[in-house]
DNA sequence: GCCATCATCCCTCATTAGAGGGGTGTCACA
DNA sequence: TGTGACACCCCTCTAATGAGGGATGATGGC
């Protein structure tokens, strides 16, 4: 694979002032150019479909579709679509789902233009770019175990200031079960109690408030 | 208190993309002008005394110093300084306390650029400028009761995911007394328990993971 | 001087949470 | 045809939690 004469980029994410910055730095180099801006999921497909980008520059968390979902649906239009994913968030349960959807680099939005323009260089080419700081986190979160869909479907319960009972109720389980389900998740996130298991799965990305 | 005929301004954001975008948006002003920017509120208030802008564009959250801290710091400096929030969140903890701090202006990071740059000119002008749906927010503030210094101490043992055991030994109290702070907390969040206390905080931005 | 607010301490008591065990059925995969 | 992972159910027991009271000293405004 090599580079194209011009790669013309897709830029989503919910924040005007960020995706103004994302077209400047890009509009410093010859030979990459803003095609098109979305602010949510739903537009970005959209957008993909009309546009058909080289790379998708893609944020995480946006209000309706998120940047998970809608790399997923892109990917599953065009398999081998380009999606770069740009991210305040380092928790790794993002990292991890992101590079699950199919995208093909992970960088914060901390990057400066000397870091930013490479990974978009480099994924326009095809290739995988994940910063040594984000493959760190990747690394330490392999020494977690995997939560079960239904662990996770909890853990939300649980961020609700949710009782046993009352999980046990919404989930139509017995309240034992949702014992079960949150011995699990403490095992799981190693730790004590219920609250330090909503932040510990709040800063690692596994859930959102 | 009359517009300056050039309006010099201070962008302060720990995101290099944002600060991108920002300057790239002010540019497009033929009086306004980026003079400076800073990464971290301890940069904010030293490129502040040694450029005397007009305006400051002020992040909340960043490492390090608050934008809140910077704030109140800069006010303290030049007491007719003049300082404009962008904030991400619109946490009511956020926006009451960047008030108190002293700045003359909140707005959120969604804003596109109709709605920030006249802020900026506003605020230039000395005047104050709160966004109808950020001024919302402070009226629903009013109704949830101010917490003391002590409880949000205890907020942040709380969301650290300790006992009320190992709260009292951190702050040399009690355990009757830790106790007792948590009933006030709980009261005045109105939630049932501590994990709905530590969502709460989050989301009023009275507290930060 | 008085009243409100805050931080502190104390006690009781019903409920919840979490740790520890036991077990069943299903489904995939080797 | 095991074997493992998962979801589910059940029981016991201790410690933690949260609600309900009562009480003191310091501080600061009015």
């Amino acid at each position: 694979m090599s580079a194209p004469a011009e790669v013309r980029i897709l830029v989503v994410d919910d924040h005007f002032i960020v995706r103004m910055g994302l077209v400047a730095l890009i509009n410093t180099e010859p030979n990459l150019k803003v095609v098109g801006e979305a602010d949510n999921g739903e537009q970005a497909v959209e957008r993909f479909q009309s546009l058909r980008p080289d790379v998708v520059l893609m944020d995480l968390r946006m209000p309706g579709t998120s940047g998970h979902e809608a790399t997923r649906h892109i990917r599953r239009l065009v398999t081998n679509a380009r999606v770069l994913i740009l991210s305040a968030f380092d928790g790794d349960g993002d990292i991890h789902a992101a590079l699950d959807a199919g995208a093909h680099g992970y960088v914060l939005k901390n990057a400066t233009g000397e870091e930013l323009i490479p990974a978009i260089q480099a994924v326009a080419m095809g290739k995988r770019w994940i910063p040594r700081e984000v493959a760190t986190r990747l690394k330490s979160r392999n020494s977690y175990e995997q939560l079960t869909a239904r662990e996770i479907e909890v853990l939300n319960e649980l961020a609700r200031g949710r009782a046993n009972k009352e999980i046990a109720d919404t989930l139509k389980i017995s309240e034992y079960t949702a014992k079960d389900h949150l011995k699990s998740i403490l095992a799981k996130l190693r730790v004590a109690d219920r609250t330090q298991a909503v932040t510990a799965a709040l800063q690692r990305g596994i859930i959102q408030l």
